[in-house]
DNA sequence: CTCGGTGCAAATGCTTTGCAATGTC
DNA sequence: GACATTGCAAAGCATTTGCACCGAG
């Protein structure tokens, strides 16, 4: 949660790969920060204007898959039809369960399933950089 | 890949839903059966149209629905923009490496990653239907 | 002063919807 | 015959793009 360390980041990865570093990209990298759970990007854009910070919409679209390059953040599809985003930093790498009825995201951290897939992709030869186990089904609450 | 099987499973399906059994549905089912691999909704509708059997793009995605709900097909969303689909009556779970490169798909089956889901909903008291782990990365071809 | 970034609005592309016509039950 | 389903075109919605302006380096 420590936001100077992530801003810290946020400028090392803009200037290795020789991005500017506007007062917008901040900007939206603090109102991410301050969010807690799962967000989409219009959210994140209506919030920011009521809050009165101007960043256009194209602008977030873009700063968030920066944030997502340089893995600050993570991206998913949750079966809906727009992405959703939320924080990785300082954060274990973790799944999904997701109620098909209220809508609820449950996480989960697995050591077993991490060492899995660090096999599979041996075995592949395949160069993992993320990956996203999602588990559809109806959570405790809902199917009682 | 017996595509009787298929059809009856899914007149089974109609019948207890109150759907009504109709020749599109299962000229749909058909052509689903006759892919390999994944394959989209418009890709299905326009290999349909230049094969001469006529079915709207709204009928594609109504029986797509259709048949995922009843376990013919599974559909994915692959950190594109529209959806996938792919065979499934007949075939084990599996999951998916996708490569960011060349965009190739490689499945793989794994015991243990099923029997941890399903210790993973016991704790939590989740009722699974359906589960899908990607990984995303770089594939041998691509980066040798 | 150059060129990447921003804002806006329009465009794109997948998917859904409204509605009249059709065909199943 | 009733009403779910179909086809078509239009609408929706998340995301991207084009372009003039701005400002970081």
């Amino acid at each position: 949660m420590d936001i100077e360390l992530a801003k810290e980041n946020f400028t090392k990865y803009l200037k290795s790969g020789n991005y500017r570093i506007t007062p917008e990209r901040f900007v939206i990298l603090e109102s991410v920060m301050n969010h807690d759970g799962h967000f989409d990007a219009d959210e994140l854009f209506l919030q920011m204007k009521t809050t009165g910070q101007k960043v256009s919409r194209a602008t977030v679209y873009n700063t968030l898959d920066l944030l997502q390059d340089c893995g600050l953040i993570s991206k998913y599809r949750f079966g809906e039809n727009h992405s959703r985003y939320e924080l990785a930093f300082g954060r274990p790498h973790h799944h999904h369960l997701i109620c098909l009825e209220c809508g609820d995201i449950i996480e989960f951290v697995n050591d077993r399933i991490e060492k899995v897939q660090k096999e599979v992709c041996e075995t592949n030869n395949f160069n993992a950089q993320t990956s996203t186990l999602q588990i559809f089904g109806i959570c405790a609450k809902c199917h009682k």
